[in-house]
RNA sequence: GGAGAGAUGGCAGAGUGGUCGAUUGCGGCGGUCUUGAAAACCGUUGUACCGUGAGGUACCGGGGGUUCGAAUCCCUCUCUCUCCGCCA
């Protein structure tokens, strides 16, 4: 979320940023403006009082110590209207404090100066692509039709399990999972990053570090009885890792990694979005995530951006890369940059990763500071993070684009991690 | 699920109504001493907000109450730990 104050020093920056993300923020700002200052009036006025009161407090303990029993009475008297006037001050400014808050979470983070404007997915700029896309032998077949023919994945068995969404992989299916997994956490701790088994259930002040809460708990999974949330990205426990918490500059940037499964209700899609291996409720996902000094932080987006692409180069897939343009960015993001991937049975480019620089906009939330050598105040640190990668649609992409009429070529990367096996019969 | 204990500054751990933002120890930082280091000694060491500043206000798990005054008393919620039960 932005700080109050700088939305107040910047009112014009903060209308004209979120315009760039479609988002008319005038009559927030004015509010906001509207408040804080009154906010700070009130403040004002019930310290001054408060002061007083502390001051006429300890007078009357050194009278009582003293005898004086007529001074007491007289003091206590005094302090009767001032309590009367801090209490009403204090009712204001908790007022103040409550609306504030919830105007502040209305307000996405401000774009980047790099962010193309733009109305949805179609203005996305391409940055980069690479690999060569594939020339596919006669009767070749989309993903979904290959996991059955070969055994791999079971979506009707999910469909009872659980429902839609939740596929059971199997044999060689579940191998290529688990040969993803291990290949993208070795990758990312030979790049520094710290692996870490985080918990798939948060709770709602976690919800709320990474901005999942208080507006999108619909695209969350929620435990009800001990008001738990299974996690939509491993973002949210690993990023909640440094909420409350000063780091020391010499530190930064702070790089860690998680494999997690993944929860989305994803109400509201539907048709060939869903087929398959597409869209799905539960999947697993290798996240990665810095922690930077605010004058580095877009030199840790390019480091996240150069080591994803450096995965699917490795896997041999043909990508691109796209800067997001303002209408199709998040609202907690500053700078995404999103890898597809060619699914040359769909003929479609599949989003397999998207790496954002949030600036400080989770960690104000967060409270996540760092601290510069020698005495300095604390200031507030940036965040970022990107999948690395996030698996079925990389498993989609590897089905159909390596199909031969003899079976699945596995990515020679992986063939390590599948205990030799090279392709799939 | 049953029973009990507890929540204080980076950590440990005092404090049971007034001068307590909070004794002390450890850790951290600065200094003296030393060829250097250690030890010893001295000093220093929380966060946020308001104010140009001097300074002020708040925070002892969260919320509420009593009182002129609350870390301290009362109510309530949350969380943690220990023991028993169950269990990967």
């Amino acid at each position: 979320m932005l700080n109050l104050k700088f939305i107040q020093d910047n009112p014009e920056l903060v209308i004209e940023k979120l315009a760039v993300k479609r988002f008319d923020a005038r009559a927030i700002v004015g509010k906001v403006i509207e408040l804080y200052k009154r906010r700070n009036e009130v403040q004002n006025d019930a310290e001054t009082q408060k002061a007083d009161l502390n001051r006429i407090s300890k007078e009357i303990g050194q009278l009582v110590k003293e005898g004086k029993l007529l001074e007491v009475s007289l003091a206590k008297e005094r302090t009767v209207l001032l309590k009367e006037q801090i209490r009403n001050f204090e009712t204001e400014f908790d007022n103040i404090d409550v609306e504030l808050a919830q105007l502040q979470v209305l307000l996405p983070n401000l774009p980047s100066s790099l962010v193309p404007a733009g109305k949805g997915a179609e203005d996305n700029e391409i940055v980069a692509t690479g690999g060569n896309i594939p020339v596919l032998p006669e009767g070749a077949k989309p993903h979904w039709e290959l996991a059955t023919q070969y055994n791999l994945i079971d979506f009707e068995l999910g469909v009872k399990i659980t429902g839609a969404g939740f596929p059971v992989y199997k044999g060689f299916g579940a191998r290529i999972q688990r040969a993803l997994i291990n290949f993208f956490l070795d990758q990312a701790r030979e790049q520094g990053y710290l692996e870490v088994q985080p918990p798939y259930l948060v709770n709602e002040a976690s919800g709320f570090g990474t901005g999942q809460l208080p507006d999108k708990e619909g695209q969350m999974y929620h435990d009800a009885t001990d008001n738990l949330f299974l996690i939509p990205t491993a973002e949210v426990p690993v990023t909640n890792i440094f909420r409350d918490v000063i780091v020391e500059a010499k530190d930064l940037p702070i790089k860690t990694t998680a494999y997690s499964a993944c929860f989305r209700r994803e109400a509201g899609s539907y048709g060939k979005d869903v087929r398959g291996l597409n869209r799905l409720h539960q999947f697993d996902k290798v996240e990665i995530v810095q922690i930077a000094h605010p004058d580095k932080s877009y030199d840790s987006l390019k480091d996240m951006v150069d080591y994803v692409q450096s995965l699917v180069e490795k896997l041999g897939l043909p990508y691109r890369i796209l800067r997001l343009c303002g209408g199709d960015m998040s609202f907690t993001s500053a700078l995404t940059y999103d890898f597809e991937v060619w699914s040359a049975a769909q003929e479609r480019w599949l989003e397999v990763s998207s790496v954002s620089n949030f600036e400080s906009f989770q960690a104000t939330r967060l409270k996540l500071r760092f601290r510069e050598e020698g005495r300095s105040k604390p200031s507030v640190a940036h965040t970022l993070n990107g999948s690395a990668l996030a698996l079925p649609r990389i498993v989609a992409a590897i089905l159909e684009n390596c199909q031969t009429p003899d079976g699945i070529l596995i990515p020679k990367v992986l063939v390590p991690y599948m205990g030799g096996c090279e392709i799939i019969r």
